[in-house]
RNA sequence: GCAGGGGUACCAAAGCUCGGCUAAAUGGGCAGGACUUAAGAUCCUGUGGUUUAGUGCCUUCGUGGGUUCGAAUCCCUCCCCCUGCACCA
C-alpha cells in the first residue's frame, strides 16, 4: 500500500466519515451480503464490495445520506466442521491454518468454533478497511451473537403466526455415518445429484415379492428375466403386511424412508438364481440370472432385464448365452436359457425393433463390463423417452408416447397394488467422510411456505417495483419466484438460532439471512448501549421494527429506556428499505428471492421493501476460473500489499460490468498503478490563468461530455463505462489538449477536479489526495458531483478540433510516406458552396436526388463540372456524411493551430481558402472537402 | 434435461435497443522508434492482408443459411461456454 492510501484511511476514520446518522438529506442504504467467516475476505468479496462501496460513494457525492454497514455470517456447518477437524487433529486442516500464519496455540483455540469466527471477523474487518470500504463499523455483528438470535427468533415467530412456516417431511441425500444431510460441497462425488423416486415392481415369488427397482416402469412389459448379484446378500423381509425379497443393503435404506421393515431370513444371492417370479402386468414367468453389474447397494439390488431397450441387459444376457460356463453350477436348463429373447415394446422412429441391440453394435460395446455400456444406455434412454411410443403389447397404454405415460402408469401400478416406490440418489453420491450416501426422509422438518400463492403474489409485486442493476436479470428473478417451492428452513446441527417453538431445530443458514439488514439499524444501539439478549423480546422488535405497542409499555417490559426505543424506531423509519443490495448472480434463485419474500411478509409498508438489487458475474483470474487445484487463487491480502486498494478497485471495476464475468488480469493491475500515478501527477496545477482560447473551450466541452456519460453510467452501476469515459478517455482528451497548448489554470483546475470527482468512487484514496493538492479543504466525499451544464457541450468547438486533429494525422502520414522533411505545408479549406451542397445532399436522403437537388442551388450550379463530380461523390457517400462547420469556422480553427502544426512538423504551415488559393502548384485545392482540407507538402 | 445469460481481433472488453460514419472504441500485451551509458519509467508509432501523398481494395466479429443496395448489428439452423436447478454457504 502507498503512503497516501494509509494516510487517507486514517483521516477518514478520524473524521468518522462513514458514521451515518439520520438528517435532512435523502437516505441511501447499501448492503453487501455478509461474508461467511470460515476464512477472510477473498477476491470475489473484493469485487462485490468494490461495487457496493463505489456506488455508496457516488450516491454520497450526489447528495445522499449513505449508510453502508457490514456484518459477518457464521451460521451453519462449515465452521463447526472445521473446528471438529482441528479437534480431531486432522493434518490437512492444521496445515491450512499454519499456512495462514497461525500459531499452534491459535489453531488449538479453534476447537471452540466461536474463536474461528472471532479470528476471521477481525481479519476481514481489517481487509475491508484496507480496501477503503467506507463502512459504518458501529453496526457490525455476527450471526451467532445472542442479540442477533433474538432478532431471528422474532422474525420466525412472526412468520409462523402468518402461517408461512409449516411442518412436513421431505427426502434428502444423507450420510448415515455423519448422521446428517450431505450438501453439495460435503460430497466427494455426486455434486448436483438429487433424490429421485424409483418404482419397485412386485414380481410374485411364492409367498413373497421379488422387488426390482426401475426408473422405466413402462418397460415391465418387456421383462425377460431378472438380475441378481450372486455374491451379494439378500433378505426376505416383512415390509408392512407384505414379504419382499431385496438386497440386505436395501433394508437400512427403507428404514430411513419411514418404512417399517423386519428381516425374516438372510441368504446369498446365488440361492435366488434359477428361480422364477411372475410379472405383475403380463403374468409371464421370468427367471433370476446372475449379473456382475448389479449393485446390491443400488435401489433394491434386484434388476429387471429388458434386453430390447436396455443395452446393459442385452449385453449381460448375451454374455451368459454365449458363455454357458458362466452359469455352470446354478442348475439352469441351457435350453430355457437359450429360449430367452428380447421383447420389444417401444417404437422409435428411425430405429429398428431392438434399439438396445442396435446402439450397442453401433458403439461397438463388447460386453457388460465395457465402460461404453453406460453411454449406450443413456443414448437409448434419451431417444426412447423423447420420441418413443408404446407398442400394442402394453395393453391399455398402447400408442401412448413414453414421455406422457410414465406418471399415469406409475400411479396406476401403485394403485393396483402392483408396484411401490422408493427414493434413491439419481447417481452415486459419496460423502466427504467417504461413506456412500442414501436418501433419508426427514420428519417434522419445518418449511418456509414459498409455494404459497398469496406470498408469491406479494413477492412479484415487490420485484416489479424494485430496480435491478442491471435489468438483464429480471427474467431470471421472475422465473425464480415462480419456481421456488416450500423450502426446508431448519437443520439439526451447526451454529445459529434455535427455532423458538421447537428448540431441537436450528434455523438454517440461508433462512436466517433474509431480512437481517433491518438489524443493522438497531445494532448500533444494541451494542453501544449494552442491551442484552434477554431484553430483546418479540415486543421489542414489534415495536421498533413494526411500530406496534407503545414505547412506555415496551420500556417497562424490556427495561430498555423509552427514549432509546423511540430513537431506534425513528432511525428505522428513516433508514429502512434497502436501496442497493449487491450480490453474485448465483444467489438469484435463493438468497435474493428469499430476501424479497421475507420483506413483503414482515412489512406491509412498501417503503420497507427492497428498492434495488445489484448483480454481478463471477471473478475469474487471468481468464480461468479460480480454484485451489489450478493454483491460481488470488489472495486479497497479497494483492493489497502488491498493488494497493486503488489499483485493485480500478482493475476490478474496469474488468466487467453488466452480466459479464469480470476477469482479474494481474498484468493489467500493474498497469493500473501507472495510470493512477499519472493521474496523481496532475496536481497541483502548474499553469497560469489566461483567457479562454478555442482549444480551452474544446477541452471544457469534452469534459462536459465525459461527465455526462460517466454520470449516467454510475447511475446504472456501469462502472466500467464510467472508468472508460471518465478516466481513460478523459485522460486522453487531456493529453491531446496539453499537446496542443501550454495549459490554462482555469481549464486545468476544472479538468483535474472533474477527474478526481469522477474517479473518487472507484479510487477514493488517489482522488482524495489530488483533491487536497488542488487546494480544496475537506474531503472530496463532501464535495458535490460535477454538474452537467445544459450548454456545456460546444458542438462547433469539438468539430473544429476534429478537423485540426485529422489534418495533423494526415499531414503526418504524408510526411512519413514521402520520407522527407517538409519545407512548407499548405492546407486548403473547402469553399462554402461545398458545404451548402453537403447539407442539401443530406436533406435529399436519396442518392438519386442528390445531383438534381444540389444543382437547384445557384451557388453550387455555378461551379459547373466541379459541382457535378462533387455531387457524385456526395451521392456515393451519402450515408456517411456527418456534421460540418462553415468554411470560416474551419479556417479559423486551423489558423489557431498554426503554432502547433509548425512545431510538430518542424516547418512553416499555411492555411488557405481552397477557392481563393494564391499558391497551389500541385493543384490540390480542388480536392478539399468540408472537414477535410486538401494538403500540399512542399 | 429445464431456465437465464453469453460467444467480437494476442488477452480483456465496447458496439449490437435505432442495419451504413466499423477493420471495429478503450485498457492490457507485443513490436518498432525517441529519450537514457544501460535498465526502468515516460513519450511516439504500429498491431488482418495488400496497396497509396492523407487512399483504395480484399478477407474478418462462433457455424451455416436468409432478409437488404448494404449486417458484428435483423430472422432461422447448428455448435460451444458460463450460472442456477435448493435445504448448501
Amino acid at each position: 500500500m502507498e503512503e497516501y492510501e494509509i494516510k487517507w484511511q486514517q483521516k477518514w476514520e478520524e473524521q468518522k466519515l462513514y458514521d451515518a446518522e439520520p438528517d435532512d438529506r435523502k437516505k441511501f442504504f447499501v448492503t453487501f451480503p455478509y461474508p461467511y467467516v470460515n476464512g477472510s475476505l477473498h477476491m470475489g468479496h473484493a469485487f462485490t464490495g468494490s461495487r457496493c462501496d463505489a456506488f455508496a460513494r457516488y450516491k454520497r457525492m450526489r447528495g445522499c445520506n449513505v449508510l453502508f454497514p457490514f456484518a459477518f455470517h457464521a451460521t451453519g456447518e462449515p465452521i463447526v466442521g472445521a473446528s471438529k477437524r482441528v479437534k480431531a487433529g486432522e493434518e490437512k486442516q492444521w496445515k491450512q491454518y499454519r499456512g495462514e500464519g497461525l500459531s499452534n496455540e491459535e489453531i488449538k483455540s479453534f476447537e471452540d468454533p466461536r474463536n474461528i469466527v472471532t479470528h476471521y471477523r477481525a481479519l476481514s474487518t481489517e481487509l475491508a478497511k484496507q480496501m477503503g470500504f467506507g463502512v459504518d463499523w458501529r453496526r457490525s455483528f455476527t450471526t451467532i451473537d445472542p442479540q442477533y438470535n433474538k432478532f431471528i427468533e422474532w422474525q420466525y415467530l412472526r412468520l409462523k403466526e402468518m402461517g408461512y412456516i409449516v411442518q412436513g417431511t421431505h427426502p434428502v441425500i444423507y450420510c448415515s455415518k455423519c448422521d446428517s444431510p450431505t450438501g453439495d460441497h460435503d460430497r466427494l462425488r455426486g455434486e448436483g445429484v438429487s433424490p429421485v423416486e424409483f418404482v419397485l415392481l412386485k414380481f410374485r415369488a411364492g409367498d413373497s415379492y421379488l422387488m426390482p427397482g426401475t426408473l422405466r416402469p413402462e418397460t415391465v412389459f418387456g421383462v425377460t428375466n431378472m438380475w441378481v448379484h450372486p455374491n451379494a446378500t439378500y433378505v426376505k423381509a416383512r415390509v408392512g403386511s407384505e414379504k419382499w425379497i431385496i438386497s440386505k443393503d436395501t433394508v437400512e435404506k427403507l428404514r430411513n424412508q419411514l418404512t417399517d421393515v423386519e428381516v425374516l431370513e438372510e441368504f446369498p444371492g446365488k440361492e435366488l438364481i434359477g428361480k422364477t417370479s411372475t410379472n405383475p402386468l403380463t403374468g409371464s414367468e421370468v427367471m433370476n440370472l446372475p449379473a456382475a453389474f448389479v449393485d446390491p447397494c443400488g435401489v433394491t439390488g434386484v434388476v429387471m432385464s429388458v434386453p430390447a431397450h436396455a443395452p446393459l441387459d442385452y449385453l449381460a444376457l448375451k454374455d451368459i448365452q454365449d458363455n454357458p460356463e458362466l452359469i455352470a453350477g446354478y442348475g439352469i436348463d441351457p435350453v430355457l436359457l437359450r429360449k430367452i429373447t428380447p421383447i420389444s415394446l417401444i417404437r422409435v422412429d428411425g430405429m429398428g425393433e431392438f434399439p438396445a441391440i442396435e446402439v450397442s453394435r453401433e458403439l461397438g460395446v463388447s460386453d457388460q463390463n465395457d465402460p461404453k455400456a453406460e453411454e449406450a444406455t443413456k443414448l437409448v434412454y434419451k431417444k426412447e423417452f423423447h420420441t418413443g411410443v408404446l407398442k400394442d403389447n402394453t395393453g391399455k397404454y398402447a400408442g401412448m408416447p413414453v414421455r406422457d405415460c410414465k406418471e399415469k402408469l406409475t400411479d396406476e401400478f401403485i394403485a393396483g397394488g402392483r408396484a411401490d416406490k422408493m427414493w434413491e440418489p439419481e447417481d452415486f453420491v459419496q460423502c466427504r467422510c467417504t461413506n456412500r450416501c442414501i436418501v433419508k426422509i426427514l420428519e417434522n422438518q419445518w418449511f418456509l411456505k414459498y409455494g404459497d400463492e398469496s406470498w408469491k403474489e406479494k413477492a412479484r409485486a415487490a420485484l416489479k417495483k424494485l430496480v435491478l442493476y442491471p435489468e438483464d436479470y429480471r427474467a431470471q428473478m421472475e422465473y425464480s419466484i415462480e419456481w421456488v417451492q416450500d423450502k426446508a428452513c431448519t437443520r439439526k446441527s451447526g451454529m445459529g438460532t434455535r427455532l423458538p417453538w421447537d428448540k431441537e431445530w436450528l434455523i438454517e443458514t440461508l433462512s436466517d439471512s433474509t431480512a437481517y439488514m433491518a438489524y443493522y439499524i438497531l445494532a448500533k444501539y444494541i451494542y453501544s448501549e449494552g442491551i442484552s439478549a434477554d431484553q430483546l423480546t418479540p415486543d421489542f422488535f414489534d415495536h421498533v421494527l413494526g411500530g406496534n405497542g407503545s414505547a412506555e409499555e415496551v420500556a417497562v417490559k424490556t427495561g430498555i429506556n423509552k427514549e432509546l426505543l423511540l430513537q431506534m424506531r425513528s432511525d428505522f423509519g428513516y433508514w429502512y428499505g434497502v436501496d442497493f443490495r449487491n450480490s453474485g448472480k448465483d444467489l438469484i434463485s435463493n438468497h435474493l428471492i428469499f430476501f424479497i419474500f421475507h420483506h413483503v411478509a414482515l412489512w406491509d409498508d412498501e417503503k420497507k421493501w427492497p428498492h434495488g438489487i445489484g448483480l454481478n458475474g463471477f471473478l475469474t483470474s487471468d481468464g480461468e476460473k479460480m480454484s485451489k487445484s489450478k493454483g491460481n487463487v488470488v489472495i486479497l491480502s497479497d494483492v493489497l500489499r502488491k498493488y494497493g486498494p486503488d489499483a485493485i478497485r480500478l482493475n476490478l471495476l474496469y474488468a466487467a460490468e453488466g452480466t459479464a464475468d469480470p476477469d482479474w488480469q494481474s498484468r493489467q493491475a500493474e498497469a493500473m498503478r501507472g495510470w493512477i500515478k499519472k493521474f496523481m501527477e496532475l496536481a497541483p496545477i502548474q499553469s497560469a490563468e489566461r483567457e479562454l482560447s478555442p482549444i480551452d473551450k474544446w477541452m471544457l466541452s469534452k469534459t462536459q461530455r465525459r461527465v455526462s456519460v460517466a454520470t449516467d453510467a454510475y447511475e446504472a452501476t456501469a462502472f466500467r463505462t464510467a472508468i472508460s469515459q471518465g478516466f481513460f478517455e478523459l485522460m486522453n482528451d487531456y493529453k491531446w489538449y496539453r499537446q496542443r497548448c501550454e495549459g490554462n489554470a482555469i481549464v486545468d483546475r476544472y479538468v483535474v477536479g472533474v477527474l478526481a470527482k469522477i474517479l473518487a468512487p472507484v479510487m477514493p484514496h488517489a482522488s482524495e489526495e489530488v483533491w487536497s493538492k488542488l487546494g480544496n479543504e475537506g474531503s472530496i466525499f463532501n464535495a458535490s458531483w460535477p454538474a452537467v451544464e445544459e450548454d456545456g457541450v460546444d458542438r462547433v468547438a469539438e468539430l473544429a478540433e476534429g478537423v485540426v486533429r485529422t489534418t495533423s494525422e494526415d499531414v503526418q502520414s504524408i510526411i512519413e510516406l514521402t520520407k522527407s522533411a517538409p519545407k512548407r505545408v499548405f492546407v486548403y479549406v473547402s469553399p462554402e458552396w461545398k458545404r451548402v451542397a453537403w447539407h442539401l445532399a443530406k436533406q435529399a436522403g436519396d442518392a438519386k436526388q442528390v445531383i438534381p437537388d444540389i444543382m437547384a442551388d445557384d451557388s453550387v450550379k455555378s461551379q459547373g463540372k466541379a459541382a457535378a463530380s462533387y455531387g457524385q461523390w456526395l451521392a456515393k457517400n451519402l450515408h456517411v456524411l456527418g456534421d460540418v462547420i462553415s468554411q470560416e469556422e474551419e479556417s479559423s480553427a486551423l489558423q489557431n493551430a498554426v503554432g502547433f502544426f509548425s512545431k510538430s512538423f518542424g516547418s512553416e504551415f499555411v492555411v488557405l481558402p481552397a477557392d481563393k488559393a494564391e499558391y497551389d502548384p500541385a493543384g490540390k485545392a480542388g480536392k478539399a472537402l468540408p472537414m477535410k482540407p486538401a494538403i500540399y507538402v512542399e
